[in-house]
DNA sequence: CTGTTAGCGCATTCAG
DNA sequence: CTGAATGCGCTAACAG
């Protein structure tokens, strides 16, 4: 069937072309569209067929203008290069599309100028929400923003008066040297991120409790603060003194293939000379030289969780500014030597492995799927 | 100084607001804020400093309902994770940002159907335009959006009728091999991606050209169809029979990082037993152990010129679909034996080697910052 | 140099 | 069950 309409230039078909054709109104259109019950059910459908046939694609502004949501949402990260954060995206991405909402990253590449610009920029811009993935802004900030009055969720960095989702980070490195320490190692270094950070403050925490818990000699126990990185895992074990540790905790997985970089440079054997873990699982963890053992963040789910934090937040059903803390998980591969490599398949990456989320559920009224 | 403006609730502030305020009408404040020169200059000042002192953001929506230009562009990559994107990434951002222009990304996951999905949703959608950074597509389909009116351009491929921005890497490819061949290696091994990529076939090409003008023993050369990955080069060597080569080029860093796990494995010795040259320079070739030799793509750079491109469209300047090529540069490290590491700092990145798009000039009108 | 007016595409009262 | 009218915030053509 054709319809009498000049498609001919670029002029984009809107809902009066379709009105016209099915001889109703505007109004009857934007309803039928949507599915409006109140519609009758034959002009309803009459007209989702000629939308159909026409290819109409409902302009995304004009519903912006007329509702004052314009279905984007900021995500703000530091470095699109971290690979901490591809699968947070996703899953922030994938909620988001279930509803139509499309997704803006804005990468601050771990400047906190560039940060403070962005977040300028973000406040009443047109953006329904933002969420801050990393961030290394003062809460001030952060506040200030909100206060501008654009919705906000933070993920790893716990803010008074706004919600929040974090790994228990605390705990996450409880568990990782608990497990040295139940694997009898004794003399234990953490190298930690830089000293002020949340992540930071959790972590160390974490690691004291353990040795604390186990009576562990303080003089076999150190902590140094070492920026997240790779070459900051190598430099700091290249600047250790005196005895080396038996085992060594890091504040991320990044460091921890720096530590494995330089011990291959030192001639030091991992695990047979030294036991190392992680912090995060990051897909590099688990086909490293050795694989790496780590504690997991579940980030697909934790980006997730971001995401429907802010719709619920957007539809005004929660205003809560509640902390959401989910569950780490220990993920014991070879580099803590309390397993043997007896298959020799290092080196692939066991996809199984790393399903995202999997096995945490503490967010109410999630699933992992 | 307080202007008698109700700035208590939610409700944002408009230029009526400052036209109210000023006493002049709606049109002139537009023109002011973008300082129009047929506007007085005093009240064009007196304007913007009420804007400024109100704080007014001009909303993107109604400037996009207006004009039609909704200043965002969408980028669709494959993966985030991918190593090959954030300097590509970058670049368009940094020149989209000049403009105020906003990007979003599209993460296909190197799955097509995903891809097609995408493409449908960005045609006549709410972007200015598009810009594919990693395509997998069939070419009709990209044709298929592009007719459906939204600007587009291409790159690492070259769609015929579309501006496609590529490093030759024939050229490219050339180098490298031509590079092993006169430091005396004879028996070469080209692990090139996929088939019937654009990219893989140029690739292959550059290989051949330089073991043809070499007038290499053609038993002695060899090329592999792999996958893009570590995996895919774990694999690639973990499969070799016969002779091992002694050098190997392969399609891409990530698989030369995969052929250096496999030969950790095997007890190879890189360059001793094996050169091995990769493709991209991504940012850990530099931090591999040994630090890898590579064909260093100017990615900053291309996603500069992609955005230059896409700009040119939009403002209608040039229609062109010509295809900007731009020269790799054969990047020397230690995995092709050719140089000695006698300093001894092999694993530290050095970060004065990886300037984005150094070098560079191809693309005319285009300077390296 | 500045004001008037009329949209851009859609959602949403309020009527009927 | 449906239509008319209005407004979201801004730009731009046309008048002065």
């Amino acid at each position: 069937m054709v319809h009498s309409l000049d498609r001919s230039k670029n002029t984009r078909t809107t809902i009066y072309d379709i009105a016209r054709i099915a001889s109703v109104s505007p109004s009857t259109v934007s309803r039928s569209l949507k599915n409006d019950t109140r519609i009758g059910l034959k002009t309803r459908e009459k007209i989702q067929s000629i939308a159909e046939e026409l290819g109409f694609r409902p302009s995304r502004v004009g519903k912006a203008l007329a509702t004052g949501r314009s279905q984007v949402i900021a995500l703000v990260i530091t470095d699109v290069s971290n690979p901490f954060f591809p699968e947070i995206i996703y899953g922030v991405e994938d909620k988001a599309l279930e509803k139509d909402y499309y997704v803006s990253f804005w990468n601050t590449r771990e400047d906190v100028e560039r940060e403070r610009r962005y977040l300028k920029m973000l406040e009443k811009g047109s953006f329904d929400g933002v969420i801050l993935a990393a961030s290394r802004v003062s809460q001030r900030d952060i506040l200030n923003l909100v206060n501008r009055s654009i919705p906000c969720v933070v993920m790893n960095r716990v803010v008074k008066g706004i919600p929040s989702v974090v790994t228990d980070s605390q705990r996450g490195l409880y568990l990782a040297t608990r497990h040295l320490i139940d694997e009898g190692y004794r003399r234990l270094a953490f190298f930690n991120g830089p000293g002020r950070a949340y992540a930071s403050r959790q972590r160390k925490k974490g690691f004291l409790q353990a040795t604390y818990e186990a009576e562990l000699d303080e003089n076999k126990v150190s902590v140094s603060h070492n920026p997240p990185t790779h070459e900051g895992g190598f430099r700091a074990l290249m600047q250790l003194k005196g005895v080396l540790p038996e085992a060594i905790v890091t504040y991320d997985d990044l460091m921890a293939i720096g530590v494995m970089g330089a011990c291959r440079k030192m001639g030091i054997k991992i695990p047979q000379d030294l036991a190392l873990v992680g912090f995060d699982d990051i897909s590099q963890a688990s086909y490293s030289d050795p694989p790496l053992t780590t504690v997991r963040q579940p980030r697909y789910f934790m980006g997730q969780v971001a995401m429907n934090m802010l719709f619920d937040f957007l539809s005004g059903r929660r205003l809560s500014s509640e902390t959401v803390f989910l569950q780490p998980e220990l993920v014991i591969r070879e580099s803590c030597g309390c397993v043997k490599n007896e298959k020799g398949d290092e080196g692939l990456c066991p996809e199984g492995s790393r399903r995202p989320g999997a096995g945490i559920r503490l967010y109410p009224g999630q699933r992992n799927s």
